[in-house]
DNA sequence: CTAATAGTGTCTTTCAGACATTATCCT
DNA sequence: AGGATAATGTCTGAAAGACACTATTAG
């Protein structure tokens, strides 16, 4: 048969014959969160109407979501080789007023210096975007942010907010945006040293005793613990 | 405009209208997992050619996913008012030898008393069905039991695998069977003991001292070091 | 030296895990 | 009574949280 071609010969219970039903376009969108002045922003795009939206496209034939997704970051926001993954599928019939449109969201995480300097970041207070998004892309960011914390939780740093190398400071200072709260100093220190691999090589940052760096482990994994002190 | 009409009116980056192009069709499959002589099992259905497969069923124009889920667990499994949720979407293009459908994977979970008698199981060893299974829906099922556990880590049986009340030993053997390993008595039984309430009534089971009853409380959270003790 | 920050020693409290003991049913 | 199972008391070791102390840089 031919590749992609559409699904025939099979009828439902009714026997009607599915081909003869319309199929709906399906979408992927993509929230790339960030950190940036420490508070999680989404980068979003203008639409052609001005409103403001995250990434995303249309699904071509034959291709994967994931395909189209990776295109999408490339062609909307000049992003090329990010990491990301399914959040869930949208699919309220009137989510788009032009019709009947399913969308993918996904999440990517990127360091603001991995992104255009000219992208335009929408703050995230809590878990809700602070500003007004089309279509249920305001939702699709609430979930992502519910994702990145709950992936944050079991691992260090699984989306490389961070450099390849980082110091401790650095990393709670991540977390406490990540959480959104203050968390203690030391026990922090104790809960993640172990998911961590010391470098050897010291920070040079300004006043005071140097830092040492460090590095994620080959398994970050976090304790059961420390997954506590975080979703408390 | 109608509604659940196709999008018209768009091009994509290269000026061609995305009506030109073919959609793919969308399904919807569903994993119902249930405790059967205490162990996981997945309800299958037979297809046409006598392979086993989730039942699933096409998006019909204009439904949502959770609908179409509901109808095929009525019309493909006889089941009417199950609580189900999405998984992941399953999209290669190669998935499906008939043409291009991707199909949302849900999970359902059920008592086997609320099976009906004749339906297949296909027992779970690990996260793997141990049968084979049609398309990719192996890999559903693993994906299933990974959510389960991870939801059961977080809340006391959240999928209602036991009836409305139930003793502490009957929800600890139900957690071994979920997470497939023994669980201290003692430490166990601490650890949900604030999750659940008291009902006062006793269990009448056979012999020696009968065990009180308890149900799920209004907010059923388990603690963080409850959840440690099962994701270690 | 002092200021500033990194890192650790230590105490206390909490709690999981193990074991033993008591409690309450059945036959 | 005796057996069986539920539930709890108690000890111990580990670890989180809080606090203070030491260590190492810059100026």
């Amino acid at each position: 048969m031919t590749p992609h071609a559409a699904p025939t010969e099979w009828r439902d219970a009714d026997g009607k014959a599915l081909t003869d039903y319309p199929r709906p376009s399906v979408a992927v969108d993509v929230a790339v969160l960030t950190v940036h002045a420490g508070q999680l922003h989404v980068l979003v795009v203008e639409r052609p109407d001005d409103a403001l939206a995250l990434p995303g496209s249309f699904l071509r034939p034959g291709e994967r979501l994931a395909d189209a997704a990776e295109r999408a970051l490339r062609t909307k926001a000049g992003l090329v080789g990010t990491d990301f993954h399914q959040l869930a599928m949208f699919d309220s019939p009137e989510r788009d007023a032009r019709g009947w449109v399913l969308s993918m969201a996904h999440r990517a995480t990127l360091r603001r210096d991995q992104l255009p300097t000219d992208a335009t970041l929408v703050r995230i207070d809590g878990r809700t975007a602070t500003a007004t998004m089309a279509f249920d892309h305001a939702d699709m960011v609430s979930r992502a942010v519910d994702d990145l914390r709950a992936r944050y939780a079991r691992r260090v740093d699984p989306s490389g907010l961070l450099a390849n190398t980082f110091t401790v400071l650095e990393l709670r200072h991540l977390y406490e945006t990540v959480f959104d709260r203050p968390l203690p100093k030391d026990s922090f220190r104790r809960l993640v040293i172990d998911a961590i691999q010391a470098t050897g090589q010291m920070s040079s940052s300004g006043a005071g005793r140097p830092a040492e760096l460090f590095c994620r482990g080959a398994d970050a994994e976090l304790s059961a613990g420390a997954a506590g002190m975080l979703t408390d």
